[in-house]
DNA sequence: ATAGGCTGTGCATCCGAATGCACGAGGCCA
DNA sequence: TGGCCTCGTGCATTCGGATGCACAGCCTAT
């Protein structure tokens, strides 16, 4: 029950442990003859190289950290399924980590300490001296969706700035002119980024009015903090939903709880493109992001990054697209 | 920049490595004095433990295996979170492995082998002889949402079966004798037991008709194969499907492409509970799984079988809970 | 036949923490 | 004051694979 080792495969191959090392890593200097009857002594005794003595010597795990936040959200599981396709593609293994809390946030940092992990990426906040203590290891670090300014941090995001500038455009075009921004938490800075670029956009047309309504991120968070917006300040011409799901929630507080329709009433737009914003029920006008890309493009950020560790820090922004369907006019 | 090592600490703190090593053990033998002199040298130096050497040495490595198949699935996120939070309360990392063709799977299993991982999770089929050789090694296998007939593997499920039953009842009480149902993909062992549970309930009962559409797994799939299914065989009383995404396909193939009337024309059931489910759009009679129980139970299995390797193997059943809603009677 | 080059293998050491055993200091009792 | 015991610390070794260096064997050129 005792693994084997590459102690075991020398023997019962008639070699040394360093003969059987080197078969394994494939680094030249080992005749062909030699090659086969090592591998073939290994299949036999099961043996697989151990990573945690490799990696002990070598000071690199092939593991790659990644730190997010409750990946129930919709849009997590996109990016983590690109980033995992991209680290398969590499040979390289992921560790993990959700946080919640701040407790969790400590301890995922703390474990992630403790690797020789390859790289961090973060789709959390982990608060600057944390990051500051993986730069000083020499530990590369990709944030996801969040600027981070500081030198060796990589970025990939959504360009939300731009695309929010597209929806105000469109709404702006067809006339409209009373604008409410749904704008989930107010210490998401991706959510922000979005009302942002759309205000910013509004200022530059001139005319417009956007008021902001916060709330939580989910669906059921959108819909009642909407029917409490409306019935305090009345009904707005259009809303932009900082995601989906508040969209969703808004849609159905627009149609059921307040009799309105979509969109001769009120126009709505949201942020994502989730599956659901294709189908009937919602027919959602939107900005699609290219999740897995984002995810794959992390990766490579990383990849060159070890490389290359004192690359200037380089941003990769993906363009969202805009998907006009019939929540707007 | 090289990561302290305890013999950094030991040097500064004038103490030998073995006191270092035994000050962040915790294993008694060392004076309080010492221990805090300790702790202050290494917080200053930012020394870590190195989690390799450690699990070089101890021959394992806090670290769990979890290989699942694709995880933008609807349902894999919550599993995975509920893995997740009780490997943080236990002090353990998250390996995520993810499958879709049989090379991925071969890697995955690779890797996990090359790691003196605690435990593996597999939600996926990754054959006999690969879960074999994880076994031979001492390593604890559980297995999500299906079961393994072999020794020492542990299995966390819902109890589809029942569940399907209950579905079954409720539609034959309300007076309903001719079903469909969606079954999703034929290799699915997960659905063919919650469709063979809804036929065996029917069959007890008597005098109904079960029919059968397979399809992929997903909404459009479902969709289509609905609208295909019914213009060659007409329509159903009802329709029990597989999961919530067929069922909102299936929703949305009645009113949209058919003009058919929920439930008045024909009933709808699903399974798994989406958030969707309770949503006015869908208001779906479906079963609730709990999903982050069963990433829950399946960590304390894990953990039981490293306190008890030879046990013999268990399967915990989680019941799911019928939700009556607007789309049966 | 011998020198020089090249290829393939082995030896010894290293990575960083854990731990059995030995040993020294200090306290206690006779 | 000496013997004994307890407590705390250090020494040496171990985990399993990677690699610089040495060296043996063989081939080619002279």
């Amino acid at each position: 029950m005792r693994r084997p080792t590459s102690y075991d495969v020398a023997r019962a191959a008639g070699v040394a442990q360093s003969t059987v090392s080197r078969c394994f890593r494939d680094d030249g200097g080992i005749s062909g003859d030699t090659r086969a009857r090592v591998h073939a002594v290994a299949a036999e005794l099961g043996y697989t190289p151990n990573a945690v003595a490799r990696s002990l010597i070598l000071r690199r795990s092939n593991v790659v950290a990644l730190i997010v936040t409750d990946f129930t959200l919709r849009t997590n599981p996109h990016v983590i399924d690109g980033i995992s396709q991209a680290l398969n593609a590499a040979g390289k293994r992921l560790l993990l980590m959700t946080v919640s809390g701040d407790n969790d946030v400590a301890g995922a940092v703390v474990g992630a300490m403790e690797y020789p992990i390859d790289g961090l990426i973060t789709g959390a906040l982990i608060g600057d001296e944390n990051l500051a203590r993986f730069l000083a290891r020499g530990v590369p670090v990709v944030s996801l969706n969040r600027r981070v300014d500081r030198a060796r941090v990589d970025c990939v995001a959504t360009d939300h700035a731009t695309a929010a500038g597209e929806v105000a455009d469109l709404l702006y075009g067809a006339g409209l002119r009373d604008f409410l921004c749904m704008t989930g938490p107010v210490d998401s800075a991706v959510n922000a980024e979005r009302v942002d670029g759309f205000e910013a956009r509004m200022r530059e047309r001139g005319g417009a009015r956007v008021a902001r309504c916060v709330s939580g991120a989910g669906y059921d968070e959108g819909r009642a903090a909407f029917a409490a917006y409306v019935a305090r300040h009345g009904r707005p011409e259009a809303v932009f939903c900082a995601n989906d799901q508040l969209a969703f929630g808004v849609m159905d507080a627009c149609r059921h709880d307040l009799g309105w329709r979509i969109p001769e009433d009120v126009a709505v737009v949201g942020f994502d493109d989730l599956p659901e914003a294709a189908r009937p029920a919602y027919r959602l006008t939107t900005v699609r992001q290219q999740f897995e890309e984002i995810g794959r493009a992390a990766i490579g950020l990383l990849v060159r990054r070890i490389a290359a560790p004192e690359a200037p820090a380089r941003t990769v922004l993906l363009p969202g697209q805009l998907q006009r369907r019939a929540s707007t006019l």
